[in-house]
DNA sequence: CGGCTATGGCTAATCGAATTAGCCTTATGG
DNA sequence: CCATAAGGCTAATTCGATTAGCCATAGCCG
């Protein structure tokens, strides 16, 4: 009846879902070590400590959301690969609340960490839409900063306080959408 | 030769520049009461503990930040006001990354709260630069979160790890105004 | 099969930072 | 000149992270 061995997976992958249950702030050796069943100095075996902790359950989410947005975008382009790219990150955010806060004050040092290979594979799903709708490479990089300044930005508000957006949130999301849309798109004409 | 008393201000404000200095991991009420000449259990005196100080270091920051922009656009209109703002709001968030730190996971409250309202008060800049693009009172609060985002992203990213913009963070940042200016503006022609 | 060793768990101990309790001094104002 | 409250201090507590060092066992080799 031995309870299989925990791995750092299990630990990282416990770690995480405790982040999205009481907060980002809340997790703890102590109420992880309980949760899996084990004494707190256990995890030590595993991982590193509280900030290693951290940064690996960061890595797991830039991991899991590069793989729920590259799925999204799969077959779609222009528009719709930008409304399906921000749909799912949306809604891995607002599901995954802890994990995501893990990511936002953890420092990226450089290639060969999971965090910032995991990190550069969710911009290149941005790139990828750029190129869609036609952006010129010189304005790439500019371009992308942008978006991840607006993505970022919405999941950390949304994190944090899910800042007062009483009501509406869905639909500024759409507009906010929308907004980068008509400004990605090949002028066209009066904007409605 | 007592050394003036301290005051809830005082501390605030030592503890404000000594997250700017050593980065807001490391705001410690040891460290904060050792800069201020005094024992660690005398803060308690003037603030609540170290959650407490938080939350003032980034009201603080909140009000500075919004005296910031504010005095920024002062004067100006359409473009040259979000221009401004966004010299503005950039300048402080890079000059005082510890403060505007606080601010990320700060939940805010409600009306009353020194937080909030100076929370308030920034969007009450951003929404006199949306006025005067003549965005419609439809689409007021949409436009206003949808700067919201990409500012506070542009922030975030800035303040904790200084995204790998190893260059052209300036420029990327003027497109990234550019761009939402271009998206603002009635539409006119070609975007070039 | 019987022992070897690395792994993973445990208990006990240490450390560090926050916080609390309770005392003491002094500026202030009646 | 004294009462008092504000603001500092020391000592003690608490709690969470981390470390040290011990023990059981699974897998493997002779």
């Amino acid at each position: 009846m031995p309870r299989g061995r925990l791995t750092a997976t299990d630990v990282v992958r416990a770690g995480a879902e405790l982040a999205d249950e009481v907060g980002y702030q809340d997790l703890a050796m102590g109420a992880l070590a309980q949760r899996l069943g084990v004494r707190t100095p256990s995890l030590y075996k595993h991982v590193d400590g509280l900030d290693d902790l951290r940064r690996r359950i960061a890595a797991l989410a830039m991991t899991e959301l590069g793989e729920a947005v590259r799925a999204a975008i799969q077959g779609n382009a222009g528009s719709d690969a930008l409304a399906a790219f921000a749909r799912a990150f949306a809604t891995y955010v607002t599901a995954h609340p802890g994990r995501y806060t893990a990511t936002i004050g953890a420092e990226l040092t450089g290639p060969g960490d999971d965090l910032y290979d995991a990190s550069a594979r969710v911009l290149e799903s941005m790139a990828a839409i750029l190129r869609g709708y036609g952006v010129e490479e010189s304005e790439m990089d500019h371009a992308l900063r942008t978006l991840r300044c607006l993505f970022h930005g919405f999941a950390a508000l949304q994190a944090s306080n899910g800042f007062q957006w009483s009501g509406g949130v869905d639909e500024s999301f759409d507009w906010m959408i929308g907004f980068v849309d008509r400004g990605l798109r090949p002028e066209t004409g009066p904007k409605t």
